[in-house]
DNA sequence: TTAACTTCTGTAGCCACTACAGGATCAAGA
DNA sequence: TCTTGATCCTGTAGTGGCTACAGAAGTTAA
């Protein structure tokens, strides 16, 4: 059994994350040993790295949850995992489209940019738009 | 001089921004009818424009208000213009590397992902990283 | 006159943390 | 034993950039 400070260090969640985590209701209530503080078993601690893993993949904490509960229940719907994952594989590849066309925008908007100028074309652009 | 819905209308920042932005001093306070509804000029329908392209290019609010302040200004600016811009288009760059690369790595997760399983091997896959 | 619309102020919620304050407890060294 | 520093506790507030109310007041059109 772990303080929290070793579960954090063991699953890359950090202290107060944890914490959240628990009055949000994402993990459950960890055991308190005789002094009150949190004791996390290596299962809790797995628990924590799947979370941190659902979210470094862009996962929303609700999604991670989801994705917990039915990685913890007794029959992982495989189906439900699917859809939830291309869900977000498709919003993930929209963002990728809406940041490549501001890019090109920027690019645009600031190729006419030049130092030294009293009058900045790239702030007329905006004005004009 | 319009009220605050024209305004909203006119400049495609809603009402509820257009009133946010006052309190957080990104605009100045408009003129106040007799009947303390607030009146807004072209100059001030103008200013709601910048900001709102501002933010369509992504910048953050902080940064669209020291554009809108450089627009204002008596010279404007061009080279803190610029840079604020490179800056702004570097971090998209990154983000589009960054998402390109969760891409990649969900395309991966899912690809042993076929329905009916008992076991799903995407919770597999993150349980074991 | 009635109804629908608009505006006002103030407050709270969203997401997912993060950062305190102020106190208690613990472990290790002098 | 005392001290120092690390760790932990609870509770609260802040972040960004809105957005969504509630409840009241005023305006406009039929």
């Amino acid at each position: 059994m772990f303080a929290i400070g070793e579960a954090s260090r063991q699953s890359g969640v950090g202290i107060d994350t944890i914490r959240y985590y628990e009055r949000e209701g994402i993990v459950p209530k960890p055991e308190r040993a005789s002094n009150n503080r949190r004791m996390y078993s290596a299962h809790d601690v797995g628990r924590l790295r799947f979370l941190r893993k659902c979210r470094d993949m862009g996962f929303s904490l609700a999604d991670a949850k989801v994705l917990l509960n039915l990685s913890e229940g007794d029959s992982e719907d495989c189906q439900s995992v699917k859809e939830l994952a291309e869900l977000h594989i498709s919003n993930v590849r929209m963002k990728i489209i809406e940041l490549k066309r501001l890019e090109a925008a920027l690019n645009e908007l600031t190729a006419n940019c030049n130092i030294g100028n009293v009058s900045c074309p790239m702030l007329a652009q905006i004005r004009t738009y």
